[in-house]
DNA sequence: CATATAAATGAAAAAAATTTTCATCTGGAA
DNA sequence: TTCCAGATGAAAATTTTTTTCATTTATATG
């Protein structure tokens, strides 16, 4: 389960397991690409600046990124890859799972850059706004 | 150039061309990836209001995206694709050409929806953080 | 070229988002 | 258990973004 790796990376790295850490990292777990209003939502003991400052700690810890992709801040799962369709008409985010990105055509990207995960973002126009 | 297909592109949706708006067109076009604060630093006679409601209408267009890769909202021109490398040590931003996406393999993505472009992010660790 | 007018601008104020401060509390090592 | 560095929460401060409204201006039209 992820959130036992993530309990023992928060460990690991000196930090406390707290029934607050736990609550938010529950939250961030049920659905990506959420805004801080409806993680905030899914941990209604906990305030908001210790919200704030898990997430930062996560994403510190590289559990969680907070991303913008034109709607206000957003957190998902740090997984290695993440594929989101946009559409501009409607600023609808939907996610897709097979992958279209070939980092091995890519000779030494960066010159030493040590890849991790990445995260795409297709935008374009979905079917209902057409 | 770029600056004559935007301006085209706002006076054909109703839009007037001030020089408010060209400034903040050329300050957005200098580099990409920029913050709030570089491009007002760009159009240093433009009040900051206008800059935000440029950008708001300019994303609106098409023209401009605005995102946030986890340090602050940033905007770039909306171009057919763009790829970033990000290190999750020092939080730096660098962009290269080569594209590794091939949408193509993806059969039908989204039912429907309509590709426009696209927006990859390469998630690691920098040669300097190594 | 003049002008009418809907749209755009800027300053100030308001609202929203995020961070800091500081007194109190607690996970977990010893 | 006890202890204490690290964590929390409430309030305040700061930063970021949006709204309001009086004034100005781009541009379509005569």
């Amino acid at each position: 389960m992820a959130l036992e790796r993530a309990t023992g990376k928060i460990r690991d790295c000196g930090h406390k397991v707290t029934p607050q850490r736990l609550a938010v990292l529950r939250a961030i777990a049920a659905e990506q690409h959420q805004s801080m209003e409806e993680i905030r939502g899914r941990c209604p003991g906990v305030g908001m600046v210790t919200v704030y400052r898990t997430l930062d700690l996560l994403a510190e810890l590289g559990l969680v990124r907070r991303l913008d992709l034109g709607d206000g801040a957003r957190y998902e799962l740090a997984e290695d890859h993440h594929h989101h369709l946009i559409c501009e008409g409607c600023g609808s985010v939907t996610e897709f799972e097979q992958c279209p990105v070939d980092l091995r055509s890519l000779p030494r990207v960066g010159g030493g850059f040590e890849v991790r995960a990445h995260s795409l973002e297709v935008y374009g126009t979905c079917s209902d706004c057409r």
